[in-house]
DNA sequence: CTGAGGGCGGGCATCCCAAA
DNA sequence: TTTGGGATGCCCGCCCTCAG
């Protein structure tokens, strides 16, 4: 195995300080509350500092008071042993999962940029470890770091493209970043040439759900953990990409496009796979599953789902799951000297990031295994309960009108485990379990309820932070 | 070099309609 | 008239690209 220690560097991410701390939640999607150690506050510190043993007793402190929520300002001095600031949270996701514990151990950089309303951004965040995984017990010890900065993902593949890291994508001779392409203007994380031309679009993976739906081993990363009409759209471009031939874009050097590779990268070391995640997303799970099934490359470097590389062809898109490890810049694993492979040398911390290699892919969960339609919802386009008109041209008066109409909850219908597809004729799709083989540790289909989410009712709640 | 604008998508206040 | 709930559209902070 292969672990090189990537980011942070480059692009002005470093993380010349950082903080630890302890999350007491996030709201307004972007902004989240962390109580620091007294003393802590907003200075920052060095990448190698310590500090935990005055971090564990503002947590308890925290945790004995009961405190979890509670408006503070930037940088407050706190009645219970810490100082509270607030953050900018760069996760444009729900963050599924990742917020069902109080007082989770989170890493924030900061920085030194002017114009910032808020210096600290959060950057990991601990989830409990397998002792904790059936409770709420609030901080502990020895689970995984989960990268939350979704911005990572791409940066991280630029990277691998720079220092030759991903040999499954051939050679190439030349990167760009940031690449336009597609019809509807979609923008790519990097683009390789010649040799292999390659569109790489890049997803950040969590574990979606409830952890303890996800026991060791394995445990599955699941994208999107959310309904994203942008992966959506990145998919259908690589489809058009391959499919169509598409003309030369602007970056190609004039060169026509023949390989399109959608990469996710799992920002946490604790999945053993990665699937696409039907039951958050059940358009987007069809479209990387027709990858596949549309003759085009599925190639599992790791190959313990043959039945996915049956599908494998002369040419297409190949999907790639990059396993990575994400670590506080304050562990001595940070700091040692890793491992690396062919003409890149080792490299010493401070990583806040580190390439672990490819995850297997699994292509099969949430494939289509039941094709009786049975108990189906229309999911796309469903008219609205009253029969009310949308306002604005083409019935869509902004982006958010077009996400809503989509949500699954809209069709009025109960989901039951299969999702009908509105359009190109009926196909159900099994969520997770239903009638096809069953994997250890994910919940039968029976038990999600009319939303897609836990059939207790509790999922969607927990899923979100800051609700109402 | 600087400023404008787009993109990201859930939160939230408000509007509006159907049903009681 | 009241109530409940779906629909609507702005807001949030940061990063990046592009135009001037």
């Amino acid at each position: 195995m292969t672990a090189d220690a990537l980011l942070p560097r480059g692009k002005g991410r470093g993380y010349a300080k950082t903080v630890q701390g302890h999350l007491i939640r996030r709201y307004k999607r972007f902004l989240a509350d962390v109580v620091l150690p007294a003393g802590d506050s907003a200075k920052g510190r060095g990448s190698n500092s310590g500090g935990s043993g005055d971090m564990a007793a503002a947590a308890t402190a925290l945790e004995a008071s009961g405190a979890s929520s509670g408006v503070v300002g930037n940088a407050n001095n706190d009645p219970r042993g810490g100082v509270t600031i607030t953050c900018h949270c760069p996760n444009t996701g729900p963050m599924t999962g990742l917020l069902d514990w109080p007082l989770s151990p989170v890493v924030c950089s900061v920085s030194s940029a002017p114009g910032r309303k808020y210096p600290h951004t959060v950057e990991m965040l601990q989830v409990p470890g397998p002792a904790h995984q059936g409770g709420r017990q609030g901080p502990r010890r020895g689970g995984a770091w989960v990268g939350v900065h979704s911005a990572l993902a791409n940066q991280l593949v630029s990277e691998l493209l720079d220092r030759r890291l991903l040999p499954q994508l051939g050679e190439w001779r030349d990167v760009a970043r940031e690449v336009p392409y597609g019809s509807r203007g979609s923008r790519y994380a990097a683009a390789a040439w010649p040799n292999n031309p390659v569109v790489n679009s890049t997803a950040s993976a969590s574990a979606t759900g409830a952890p303890e739906l996800l026991p060791p081993p394995p445990r599955i990363a699941l994208f999107p953990d959310t309904v994203s009409e942008r992966a959506q759209r990145h998919v259908e471009d690589l489809m058009e990409a391959v499919s169509r031939g598409h003309e030369a874009p602007s970056w190609s050097w004039g060169q026509q496009l023949r390989q399109a590779v959608c990469v996710f990268v799992i920002q946490r070391d604790d999945c053993a796979l990665f699937a696409p995640c039907a039951a958050k997303d059940p358009v987007y799970a069809r479209l990387v599953r027709q990858l596949a099934n549309n003759e085009m490359v599925y190639r599992a470097v790791q190959p313990v789902y043959a039945l996915a590389v049956v599908q494998a062809a002369a040419a297409g898109v190949q999907m790639l799951a990059l396993r990575t490890s994400v670590r506080p810049p304050t562990t001595a694993a940070a700091a040692v000297n890793v491992t690396t492979h062919g003409d890149v040398e080792g490299t010493t911390a401070p990583a806040a990031i580190v390439f672990l290699g490819l995850a297997e892919l699994d292509l099969e969960y949430g494939s289509s295994t039941d094709r009786s339609g049975v108990g189906g919802g229309v999911l796309v386009a469903a008219k609205t309960k009253r029969g009310r008109r949308p306002r604005g041209q083409d019935g869509r008066s902004d982006k958010t009108d077009v996400k809503r109409r989509s949500k699954p909850k809209q069709a009025g219908t109960a989901l039951a485990g299969n999702v009908v597809m509105a359009e190109g004729g009926f196909e159900p799709l099994a969520l997770a379990g239903g009638e096809g083989p069953a994997r250890e540790g994910i919940l039968p289909t029976s038990e999600w309820n009319a939303d897609g989410v836990l059939g207790d009712g509790q999922g969607r709640r927990r899923g979100r932070a800051g609700s109402r």
